[in-house]
DNA sequence: TTAGATGCAAATAGTTTGCATTTGT
DNA sequence: ACAAATGCAAACTATTTGCATCTAA
C-alpha cells in the first residue's frame, strides 16, 4: 500500500474509495508542476498503468474538480481544458494573451475579501482561482 | 449601419473587420447577463440570423477571448465552457461546488495587486477573472 | 480592389455512456 | 458481502478545417 498524499486522504474522507485509477491520476498531477491538459494526463496515466481506462481518468478529473482539488481552466485558446492543482485551495497565474505563456505567483491577499464574501452571501468558501490576462515582456516588444 | 458598442470598437481598433457574424455574436453576448455556453450562443445567433455559420461563431469566440473581451470558464462540470463578458476587463463570481449556482459580485480590490504584479513580472495586465468555490446557503443545509 | 472573413459540410478530437466485471472497505 | 468503481468500446457532441465565395474597408 502506497503512503497517502493529503489529497488522497481528502478523497477518502469524503467517502470515495481509493482505487488504483484515482490514485494514479492524483499521482500524475502531483508529480507535474503547473498545468496539464486532459490529453497529457491520459498519456501520463497510460505510461504508468496502461490498464487504467480513459473513462476513469475523466471520471476522476470530474471528481477532483467537484472536491476543489483541481480546477479546469482555459489557457491556450484550444477547447481542451488545462487542469491545475489548487494547493491549499487556491491558485493564481498570469496568462499572456499573445503567446499563452503562464506565470504562476503565490501571493494574492484575498483572505479579507474571502471573509467579506462569506458574510455577505452566506457561503462557505473552499478555494479560488485568480487569472490575470496580460502581455508578457517578450510580447510587448514584438509590436502587434 | 448599427451604432457600435464599445466592444465592437475595440474589435475594429484592433484591426478586425466588423462583419455581420462578429457583430451578431457580440450582440447576443451583450444582451444576456451572466454566463452562456457555446450551445446557447449558437442557438441565440441562429435565431437572430440563421445565415451565420457555426464555424464563424467559434472563430468569433476565439477572437473575443484573445482580445480579453470574453473569457471561457468551467461552471457546471460539463466539458462545454461558459463564456462571460469581462466588463472593464474583469469578472468575479462565486460558484457553488455542489449545485453550481453562480453568484456574481463586483468588488475585488485587486488593483494594488495588479500594479505590483506588473512591476514584478514586467507585464502589462489587461484583465482578470476571479472565481471562488463555495457551498451556497441551500447546499450547506442539505447535508452531504 | 483585395486581404480578410465567411458559410458549408466533412473530418477530428474530446468526452460520456451502458454494462458486465472487478475491487476497496 | 456488496455498493461503488472500473475498463471497454461504442455513441455522442463539440470544435476545427479546407476551400470556394463573399464583403468590409
Amino acid at each position: 500500500m502506497k503512503d497517502l498524499s493529503n489529497r488522497a486522504k481528502r478523497l477518502r474522507d469524503a467517502g470515495y474509495k481509493l482505487t488504483n485509477a484515482r490514485l494514479t491520476v492524483l499521482d500524475v498531477l502531483e508529480h507535474h508542476s503547473g498545468h496539464m491538459t486532459s490529453s497529457e494526463i491520459l498519456e501520463a496515466v497510460a505510461t504508468i498503468d496502461p490498464n487504467v481506462g480513459r473513462a476513469s481518468v475523466f471520471r476522476t478529473l470530474d471528481l477532483l474538480t467537484r472536491l476543489a482539488i483541481i480546477r479546469p481552466t482555459y489557457i491556450d485558446g484550444s477547447m481542451t481544458p488545462n487542469y491545475v492543482l489548487l494547493p491549499d485551495g487556491h491558485h493564481h497565474h498570469i496568462v499572456c494573451i499573445r503567446c499563452n505563456r503562464v506565470i504562476e505567483f503565490d501571493d494574492c491577499g484575498l483572505s479579507a475579501l474571502e471573509h467579506q464574501l462569506e458574510k455577505t452571501y452566506d457561503v462557505v468558501i473552499s478555494g479560488h482561482l485568480l487569472e490575470f490576462y496580460a502581455l508578457c515582456v517578450a510580447c510587448q516588444d514584438s509590436a502587434q
